[in-house]
DNA sequence: TGAAAACCAAACGTCAACGTAAGGGTTTGT
DNA sequence: ACAAACCCTTACGTTGACGTTTGGTTTTCA
């Protein structure tokens, strides 16, 4: 069994504030943590990884709250086809729930490709920029050295 | 010279509401805009273009409003520029005026290619797990086709 | 020209995502 | 065994980015 965290521990380690853990629980983001007997939470490797990707999101693709929740219900569902998939189902409900999963990832996937096509679109104008910039300087260099 | 835009053109062209408006220029994230006589503003083409700049930023970038305010004031510095270079100035300033508008640009565009690099280190993760599942499914329907 | 439509400033409201404070239990190290 | 450090719940506070309302003024156009 792996270490057992408490709240600031895993606060430290993710670099967020100990309210921030009972906020998420408290939205739901996470299940309800592990508890001591006398009520103090007690953080597993599982959830950690959770956080991590909750994390993720937030701080890479800038989601709301509620836009991490989806991808975590998401991820919940997969996680189910893994336990269905692991006890054992029926060949066609198998890959029924094999195409399902793929679906998902794919409909992530495309939410990232769009959010990067839209960032290149925008790096592209600056480049854009960038180089009527540079050129304009290239000219005037050479204007400088043929004055000498 | 251009045509004269109301707030509630300018709103509608835009995609946001005149509060949005008010509050930019509120905040200062665009110049105070013309007046009627009467005190109506009346937005120039000018301004639209910064708006849109602005929408962009906060949309597509996801900044933060004083996030983007640090992006147009380095717009701001580079028009700055603009007018001393037009206004012609000595070689040696002119130079530099290019250079620092470069190493301005550069930082914006590094910006976005962080945001990027990470949102493309996010895209592989999900899409390792989407060839793992494939896999699976495609040895799933090569047992299924010995099986027949 | 006059009424409907658009506009104004000022100010309070809202929602997400936490921050902070209070009052009191729990764990840990010695 | 006992104090320091840590943790709990509850609940009110805060900040950013606008939304909404009010009461009055300006434009427009039939």
């Amino acid at each position: 069994m792996g270490k057992a965290w408490s709240v600031e521990a895993v606060a430290g380690r993710l670099g967020i504030t100990t309210r921030t853990l009972h906020y998420y629980e408290e939205v739901g983001l996470i299940p309800p943590v592990q508890r001591t007997p006398g009520g103090h939470r007690v953080y597993d490797e599982a959830t950690i990884a959770r956080l991590e990707q909750i994390l993720r999101l937030r701080d890479v693709l800038g989601y709301t709250l509620q836009e991490i929740r989806e991808v975590m219900d998401v991820e919940d569902v997969l996680q189910g086809y893994r336990v269905q998939l692991e006890a054992g189902v029926k060949p066609e409900v198998r890959m029924d729930i094999l195409e399902h999963s793929i679906q998902l990832l794919e409909t992530v996937v495309a939410h990232i490709d769009e959010k990067v096509e839209r960032l290149e679109t925008m790096r592209q104008r600056y480049r854009e920029r960038l180089a009527r910039i540079e050129q304009k300087l290239a000219k005037h260099r050479n204007e400088v050295d043929e004055g000498e």
